[in-house]
DNA sequence: AAACAGGCCTAAA
DNA sequence: TTTAGGCCTGTT
């Protein structure tokens, strides 16, 4: 393993424009933690990285190269802009400022796939716990700064094992669904690369032919995995928040191209909440 | 102890 | 097309 030789810190941005707390702690990502330190250490893309704040400002060190790490963080978006794009009432106004700083991660489809598909009917410690067993089991070893991590493991790889194989992960029925889902990306069945580049119906109607996911895990995919900012994916939570903050006939689709966001500041307002206000 | 947790599948109206 | 029940596992 060599690694060591190109790691270097980078600014990623103001801690205004990338709140990193709420970024990792709003959901929709699984593979982030906080270290006593106040840092946060992850991998993305195969790459680990330890995320930190310093004033007023975010960096990040790691071994990848810049541009991956402004697109992950999908830093090329003006999310002043975006906020200010959509209007739902009080309580969305809330939210929004409630939530400023969230970014929409660009995760690696794959790993968003998998992930939602085991966040279906589960809490969010759980989910990691699975996440994390996954990698190590079947992910890359990889070294950084003198701790060990894992890639997140290939649908190829995933593809090769048999249902008997996932049972250490302690995944339940999800099992199934993900070894399905695995064949289904490794065989070509779906293409998620293309689905990127596809217009959300389409990607989503493509989707929900696999066995396992429904229509929630799709829109979760959609977003987080194929960063469709359109897509609004309604889980409990949301179900909640529309119906006893929004009017009875309110459509998020109303909310147009950044619905997604939206969805993703009513979520976390929601969760966090209550404690909180 | 029973219910619930960021759903989905299948069977049955 | 909508609805009920079952499903693994863990926590409260």
């Amino acid at each position: 393993m060599k690694m060591s030789e190109n790691i270097k810190t980078l600014k990623l941005a103001t801690a205004a424009e990338l709140d990193i707390r709420k970024t990792f702690d709003c959901g929709q990502c699984f593979r982030w933690n906080e270290s006593d330190d106040g840092a946060w250490r992850g991998v993305a893309f195969g790459y680990p990285a330890k995320v930190w704040r310093e004033g007023d400002e975010v960096f990040i060190r790691s071994a990848a190269p810049d541009d991956l790490w402004l697109d992950y963080f999908d830093l090329g978006r003006d999310y002043e802009a975006a906020s200010a794009s959509f209007r739902g009432g009080d309580f969305l106004d809330e939210a929004k400022r409630f939530g400023a700083g969230i970014r929409i991660l660009r995760q690696e489809p794959w790993e968003a796939l998998c992930s939602f598909i085991i966040s279906q009917c589960n809490n969010i410690p759980r989910i990691k716990g699975i996440v994390e067993r996954l990698c190590s089991y079947f992910g890359e070893p990889l070294s950084f700064e003198g701790e060990q991590y894992h890639v997140f493991p290939s649908a190829a790889r995933i593809a090769q094992l048999e249902l008997k194989d996932l049972q250490p992960l302690r995944s339940g029925y999800r099992a199934e669904y993900i070894l399905s889902a695995a064949r289904d990306v490794a065989s070509g069945s779906i293409d998620l690369d293309q689905l990127a580049a596809a217009d959300w119906i389409s990607a989503e109607k493509a989707l929900l032919a696999v066995k396992g996911i429904g229509k929630k895990v799709a829109d979760c995919m959609l977003l987080f995995g194929l960063h469709h900012m359109e897509a609004f994916p309604i889980d409990v939570w949301i179900r909640r928040a529309l119906k006893e903050h929004f009017p009875p006939d309110f459509d998020p689709s109303s909310l147009g191209e950044n619905a997604g966001l939206a969805q993703q500041y009513i979520f976390y307002y929601a969760r966090s909440g209550p404690s909180v206000r």
